[in-house]
DNA sequence: ACCCTTTTTGTCACTCTAACAAAAAGCTAC
DNA sequence: GTAGCTTTTTGTTAGAGTGACAAAAAGGGT
């Protein structure tokens, strides 16, 4: 093994992200359109290689972020996701993909940015039909990363991350319908959050206009996990012994 | 961005493995003793580089498993951990390391592998601790390894990992205990672990000898993952604001 | 003023939980 | 062999947590 005339192989490391929002109480994902082959034309993450072999990995998510979807990067959440290096993923070459997974809150409009071709927001739920081919496997770690952010809502306060910095709790609520795909109830909602130490800091003092009653505000606590958590509602129940 | 003159950096890709098991019930990590320079003689993760460009991630972790550990790696619970890429983690250059968790039964004694010097169980205790110096960023992978796996333990059947392929609910009980470092009443685990469906199957008309009452034997069930989950007692209560 | 919407507070039956008691089923030693 | 020890298994019970739903509060619109 250890071979004296062996030496170990190179590889090409890129990094992709998995930039997900709420837009109309639907999941959107950030797509680029493809410039270049292979997989011209086609949708993609945004992400690219390593510019130099100086650069950090976070740094690297961090510029693409910048340049492809001209967000301000340094107020997201940013987690790594994970690594996809299957031999044959890309066709160019060996290429091993470190994914991050960002959240965003409402952002106005599909963002240009400066380095891909397009830029624009996608319900995942046409990504995860199958019904939006994606490049590469694309599709793949983009279901990864939605199971991700589902999973961390119930043990992270990541659902404060989508909203604006001043929120209600109705809007909290409408991120855990929207991430999970089901309806929950407002009344218990409204007490389950509250009832969670540091999650919730109440904006004293104010209010906003809607339709009915104005609604407390709040900004996210310092909790870094909840205790307790906020189940998902049992659709597991169903799909137990799989 | 798009240069014609650039090319993307290439860059060292490696796999490094997190094995835990029991021993003694105590957590322990499997570490080898590095045979070549950098941190020559210092203890270390098993891992090493990619052998060609074609092999995949979780092969070059399969292979080094065998190689260095000598263990079944077919019959191991293996799954990712994370990727460290920081520019200055290695002296030799650029390499990005790909990790992997695995969870052993209690194994036999000390297995020398083929490649690495030395193979050892150690205490993670004495790593976390700092008493136990490791090369590389090795501290932080297996840190995070145990708290992944920690948390693992609440919602995923990982404890019947560290068991053999029939087990007493003591036990696995005694695997909760020891990765997460808490004492559980045993009479309230006993219920709990069984109510969760699907999550342990009773071996029929089987005991087992030791000292008191003959135990009922157990496999791991079919769950992927536990509804309810076994939640860790709240040390977190106390550090929820961190 | 009345209706509509949305938020907030109440209530209640039910389940789940932690803590502890007690019984069951062997083994050991006298 | 029986008394005591250990470990496993079953019971019990008070208290907390949960989901479902009612009702009140606080505005806006007509």
């Amino acid at each position: 093994m250890t071979d004296d005339t062996w030496s170990p192989p190179h590889i090409l490391l890129a990094v992709d992200l998995v930039i997900l929002t709420l837009r109309e109480t639907h999941l959107h994902v950030l797509l680029v359109e493809r410039g270049i082959e292979p997989y011209r034309g086609c949708a993609a993450l945004p992400g690219g290689f390593l510019n130099n072999d100086r650069e950090g990995l976070l740094a690297a998510a961090h510029r693409e972020l910048d340049e492809e979807a001209d967000l301000d990067a340094t107020q997201l959440h940013l987690e790594q996701l994970g690594t996809y290096g299957d031999a044959n993923r890309d066709p160019r070459g060996r290429v091993v993909s470190v994914t991050y997974l960002a959240i965003a809150p409402r952002l106005p409009e599909p963002t240009a940015g400066t380095d891909a071709a397009r830029a624009a927001w996608r319900p995942v739920d046409a990504i995860v039909s199958g019904e939006l081919p994606l490049a590469f496997d694309h599709d793949v770690i983009i279901a990864d990363g939605i199971e991700r952010a589902r999973s961390k809502l119930e043990h992270t306060p990541l659902a404060t991350a989508f909203c604006e910095p001043v929120f209600t709790i109705s809007d909290l609520q409408q991120v855990y319908e929207a991430v999970w795909g089901v309806d929950l109830d407002p009344r218990n909602f409204y007490r389950k959050v509250q009832k969670v130490p540091n999650f919730l800091l109440p904006v004293d003092a104010e209010r906003r206009v809607t339709k009915g009653r104005p609604a407390r505000l709040f900004t996210a606590g310092p909790a870094t996990t909840l205790h307790p958590p906020i189940p998902r509602p049992d659709h597991t129940a169903s799909r137990q012994g799989e």
